[in-house]
DNA sequence: ATGGTTGGCATCCAA
């Protein structure tokens, strides 16, 4: 099985994107944050005529997430799971073919020492252990989505400049390594691939930063322990971050043998 | 320290 994950920045702008990827490189399942629709005005339909299945989670304007299938989606949940918790539309969690899926966009951060920042962290924690039960209940998981943290200093452009801001932060590294250690997860990527400059978004707002490859690698797939034995591939696809008028995220996909 | 651009929507917020 081939799966996916986009940060589209606008579904609605950018679905020819993700279903001519689709097609042309064969995926069964995508992940896709930042759909930045409600409910009501998802472009479900045309997903549908495509022959794909697709599970939403969206609001106006901000946040939202969707994940498109070539196979139905069974046990479908929506959010954090805990009614105490807001939800602000950044979690959709499916299973396709015994492999449970929980596609996340991690909240950015916005600044260090913000309001937003210390949610961040908090969402972290909480997620954590929504993501725990999952895989108690499910023991080939895979997590995936805009996760908003280069972990490692190879996973940004200039790790001296940028460490201690947003997205590259140690209490964020030590929210995510609770996560990734605590549940035993594989950081697909670097399983294959331990080389620096392979990133997945490049910020709009500096000029030639894509042709400079001034990025950052924040766009994670995990999987649990038996399924990350089963993933034979997993690749950064700069593809539709090269195309006219892209997302400032590009794909990243994992494939395997389940 | 600040700014730059983009998307959605409303004349600003979030990224």
């Amino acid at each position: 099985m081939r799966i996916a994950t986009f940060n589209a920045n606008s579904i609605r702008l950018r679905l020819d994107t993700i279903l001519d990827w689709m097609a042309e490189n064969h995926a069964d399942v995508v992940a896709i944050q930042e759909t930045k629709v409600d409910d009501d005005n998802f472009p479900r339909l045309t997903i549908e005529e495509y022959g794909y299945h697709v599970v939403y989670h969206g609001q106006k304007t901000h946040y939202g997430v969707a994940t498109i299938s070539r196979m139905a989606p069974t046990d479908v949940t929506f959010g954090m799971g805990d009614p105490a918790w807001p939800d602000d539309k950044r979690i959709v969690a499916a299973t396709y073919d015994g492999i449970r899926v929980v596609n996340t966009y991690v909240p950015n951060g916005t600044k260090v020492g913000s309001e937003k920042f210390d949610y961040k962290l908090r969402w972290l924690e909480r997620f954590g252990d929504r993501l725990g039960k999952e895989i108690q209940s499910h023991a080939n998981t895979v997590w995936l989505g805009d996760i908003n943290i280069a972990p490692k200093p190879e996973d940004v452009h200039d790790s001296k400049r940028l460490m201690g801001s947003v997205g590259h932060h140690p209490e964020e590294f030590k929210r995510l390594n609770a996560i990734v250690e605590g549940l035993g997860l594989t950081d697909c990527f670097r399983k294959f691939n331990q080389e620096e400059g392979q990133f997945t978004f490049w910020e709009m707002f500096r000029p030639q930063i894509f042709e400079r490859n001034l990025g950052w690698r924040i766009d994670h797939i995990y999987a649990t322990q038996p399924l990350a034995n089963l993933c034979v591939a997993c690749e950064i696809d700069r593809g539709p971050r090269a195309g006219v008028r892209p997302s400032d995220h590009t794909v990243v996909y994992a494939d395997f043998n389940a």
